[in-house]
DNA sequence: CGGCTGGGTAATGTCGACAGTCGACAAAAG
DNA sequence: CTTTTGTCGACTGTCGACATTACCCAGCCG
């Protein structure tokens, strides 16, 4: 999410995420180009050009001749995701294993735990803060441009699609076992292991949000 | 690559992708979009269209407010490139490794033994070509959509920047070792070292080409 | 009654012109 | 001679208008 609003176009970026965010626009509403122009008071070429940085991060649906639309995911394209991001996120993570110090395998083990607290008090907002501050330190170690490049647009588009669903989601003791699972591969320093822990992660992640 | 060509902005993709194969566009070149109008006879709103694809796939580098230029990669970028790329086949066909009949094993092998062939007479242009049919077939058992999308963007992104440099890049010996290597993990069916092979695959050749 | 046809509407696709911004060079100040 | 500042050119960013295409629905025909 860019702070900086220098052209038309980001501000018009930024616009749609809050109205993604906020539910004001629900999957398989149209994007006009006219009317986000009209509302912003401004020409529909930065519209346009802001429509093509969202789809290309896959947040927006396009339709030769037709339009602009948010996205409506299949339990299948869901699942494919978030394996996808599995497969990358696990290379990341078990690629670097070896950088992981204790005390920040101890930060992990604590914020699982803040994670669990904050599930049991149904704060959900906090346990996705937590949560991506989780993921953040994951995969911090890795500096590969084209892995990260990919995972960032999958961590967003996802984060978009799903904010709404959160509170659904999540049971306390999953959420332990889960990231205690991914800690405890860490620890023992086994990178087959962690790979398949990080991916598995994921998968579960999809196949639960595909079912509802 | 598109064959349909029903609006400008398609004609302008393929147009650029002709002058990326042909040479004539270069790394750190500049795509004007005024120049480019011209030369195909229609205004700017379109080339900028056909940008933000390009952009989308990694065939072209983005400044604000400056241009857009054919990508230079560093060696690390072009490592890290492939390197994905690795993750995200090697996974892919792992993933769908119980649907190779032996039938199509032998094509696989068959296929390696014509680019042998070929990679000795030289013939770059054929070696190119069944490497690409070896690779389809690898990876046609998946439907992962989103690993699709990904493994087909870094695909044509390596495709097009590094075609020029195909003559210098194969020798017969090594393309018959690695292709075989693939070939006899899937004949084994173990997984592991099938996705492992595959990774291998990609990481060598991307070291290979940073290194020239 | 169902399917096809055609016109109207509303959206995207394209246009040419103007405004804003960056980079380079040159002139002036220290 | 070095540094700063001003100016210029070329490119991208934005605009409003026009062209084209897809969708909807009414009316016709089988």
């Amino acid at each position: 999410m860019p702070i900086i609003k220098k052209t038309y176009k980001d501000q018009v970026v930024g616009h749609v995420y809050q109205l993604l965010l906020t539910g004001e626009l629900a999957p398989g509403d149209q994007l006009k180009e006219s009317l986000l122009a009209a509302e912003m008071g401004i020409s529909r070429a930065p519209i346009r050009e802001a429509m093509k940085e969202l789809i290309m991060n896959g947040l927006v649906d396009y339709r030769p001749q037709v339009g602009n639309f948010i996205p409506v995911l299949s339990p299948k394209q869901i699942i494919d995701s978030y394996t996808t991001r599995g497969v990358l996120e696990g290379y990341a993570v078990m690629s670097t294993f070896e950088q992981f110090a204790d005390e920040e395998i101890g930060k992990l083990e604590n914020l699982t735990a803040q994670m669990e607290s904050y599930a049991k008090k149904k704060n959900h907002k906090m346990v996705v803060e937590v949560g991506g501050e989780f993921h953040d330190l994951l995969i911090s170690k890795n500096d590969n441009v084209q892995l990260l490049e990919y995972t960032d647009r999958l961590s967003l588009k996802l984060h978009i699609q799903f904010c709404r669903h959160w509170s659904k989601l999540y049971s306390p003791v999953e959420i332990g076992q889960r990231h205690r699972a991914i800690v405890e591969s860490l620890r023992l320093k086994d990178p087959t292991r962690i790979e398949m822990v990080v991916r598995e992660h994921y998968v579960e992640t999809g196949t639960k949000i595909a079912e509802l």
